[in-house]
DNA sequence: GCTATCCATCGTTCAAACCGATCAATGGAC
DNA sequence: GTCCATTGATCGGTTTGAACGATGGATAGC
């Protein structure tokens, strides 16, 4: 049959390249010479190209034939790492990880595990959802993630694993010079009430999803985390914001934390669960990874 | 044979999995089912891992046959870039090409060439040498490099051929403070001379490799072009440096132009010639790739 | 219920790869 | 210089394995 280049004549030409004899590949792949020669002259003949000068009593590679042997190479190495993944697989790997992180979470654990994860299972496709506030979970929900890295709605999760992960302290801020910081006195509802409120909203959430923390009747809506900290510090609102992203700002003084009057006015930690389906449970690969960020977000 | 996974074994994978059923398949590839449906069951047997859900009527990729699939596309890939690096080696392209490019030699036009050339010839493996002054020509002589662009000295070349690309400017040059540029009148030989010039050498060539256009007896050597601007420009010394690199400089006054007295003492004009063995002429890829500098050296 | 596909299985056939033996050429030891 | 070990090419003979074609069970649509 024409165009009938085989892995194994691939593996036949590296073997005599690396040998630096037709007989000594032979050996070394269990064939007789004989074999490695027919092999070599079917594989010149498919690609029309001579691959080794055999003038000399060793054979050695043409300058085509070095330039093959590198690409051949190639073709090999993606050959191993498709039977390295399917040795993974039938060994019970998962085919693939796909994670849901909820935009709140910080990223230093979770680049430390990812980072551990690809050096531990290098040939895990891992694919990873950054989701606005509370969409993870709904990412879960219709099967487009296997663990979702978010806080939970009070009241869910029949279907879902939760875990404890960590929690994210929250602090209510605004600019300096925003007229609240300017306050002495703890805030009451009703003068958080009066400024613009910065949210975190799921667009892609059903309209009539509920809200948490919403105090002032007057509210902006963000996406992104980041844009909604260039507005605060811009003094366009005050907003309820992850400790890990905004300690640094306040301590410069570049924000101003504010002070509620009631305690449970605003939320005070949201925790984090690691989640996924009870009927889908992580593989090996991502309980080591959840075993990992674990650790990742104590230490 | 156990681990006798093939290439051909592959191609019916896609195929399998583009066209949506195996007989559908085994019409695209010219082969009955049965050729289909046992090529499959053997590479499930060699990969130990299930590639299809065959209960429904037309098979369906499992999750693990996905992931494998899409590395299997990256095997074929690979494959198919082999067979065509080859078809071109076997249409007498080059294997690969090396050029060895003088430091003089002005970026723009080779950058763009370079780009058009891996455009027409993607699997044209192209390695490059930036060589100091003059050593371009001897890579060229000892086999590293296919094609040399470079200056050349007069007298050589009896082995090489030279196709004139461009020639560059030279003009003399030092920081506007220096003593040299405060002269209002054209410099002698003997003006010039008392002050350090900054060289360029070769620092692989021969000691007594002949030098040209020195004419100071102080002389600082530099191989970098970049870093003898520096020097220039700090007011260490004058230098002869190609016109492309110092127009902007002088213009905006950051650098003084220097007017030798006798019009031969400083080279005015490097021809810089396209060179190459007489007995290793380019094949195709550098003959485009020389026919396509002609032109960006001109437009 | 009928029909058109689909895939799995089985026995046959045939091409391709492997083996073993042989030969010419090379390169080193003496 | 001869001898000899080794290498690669070549040539039947054998064996392996892939494709074929026919058959049967299963599924989906009418």
């Amino acid at each position: 049959m024409l165009n009938a280049m085989t892995l194994d004549q691939l593996r036949v030409l590296a073997a005599v390249a690396e040998e630096g004899s037709f007989s000594a590949a032979g050996r070394r792949l269990g064939r007789v010479q004989s074999a490695i020669s027919q092999a070599i002259q079917t594989l010149e003949a498919n690609l029309g190209v001579p691959l080794f000068d055999r003038r000399s009593k060793t054979p050695a590679l043409t300058e085509s034939g070095r330039v093959l042997l590198a690409q051949a190479r190639q073709v090999l190495a993606e050959a191993a790492a498709l039977q390295a993944q399917a040795a993974a697989l039938g060994a019970g790997m998962e085919p693939e990880l796909t994670l849901a992180v909820d935009n709140l979470f910080p990223s230093p654990p979770l680049l430390i595990s990812l980072k551990a994860l690809r050096s531990q299972f290098p040939d895990l496709t891992v694919t990873l959802y950054t989701a606005p506030i509370f969409a993870a979970e709904r990412r879960l929900r219709d099967g487009a993630a296997h663990i979702a890295l978010c806080g939970m709605r009070p009241g869910e999760g029949d279907d879902l694993v939760a875990e404890p992960l960590t929690a994210i302290e929250m602090i209510p801020v605004a600019a300096p010079d925003h007229a609240l910081a300017r306050v002495g006195a703890p805030l009451s509802r009703e003068m958080l009430g009066r400024h613009v409120q910065l949210i975190l909203t799921d667009p892609t959430a059903p309209a009539d999803a509920p809200s948490f923390g919403v105090i002032s009747s007057r509210v902006w809506r963000f996406v992104d985390l980041g844009r909604r900290l260039d507005f605060i510090r811009a003094g366009l609102g005050w907003a309820n914001m992850p400790a890990h992203m905004v300690a640094p700002l306040i301590a410069s003084g570049e924000l101003a934390r504010l002070a509620p009057a009631e305690p449970g006015l605003l939320p005070r930690r949201i925790p984090i669960h690691a989640v996924y389906a009870r009927d889908r449970p992580p593989g090996p690969g991502g309980r080591w990874f959840l075993d990992h960020l674990v650790r990742a977000c104590r230490g």
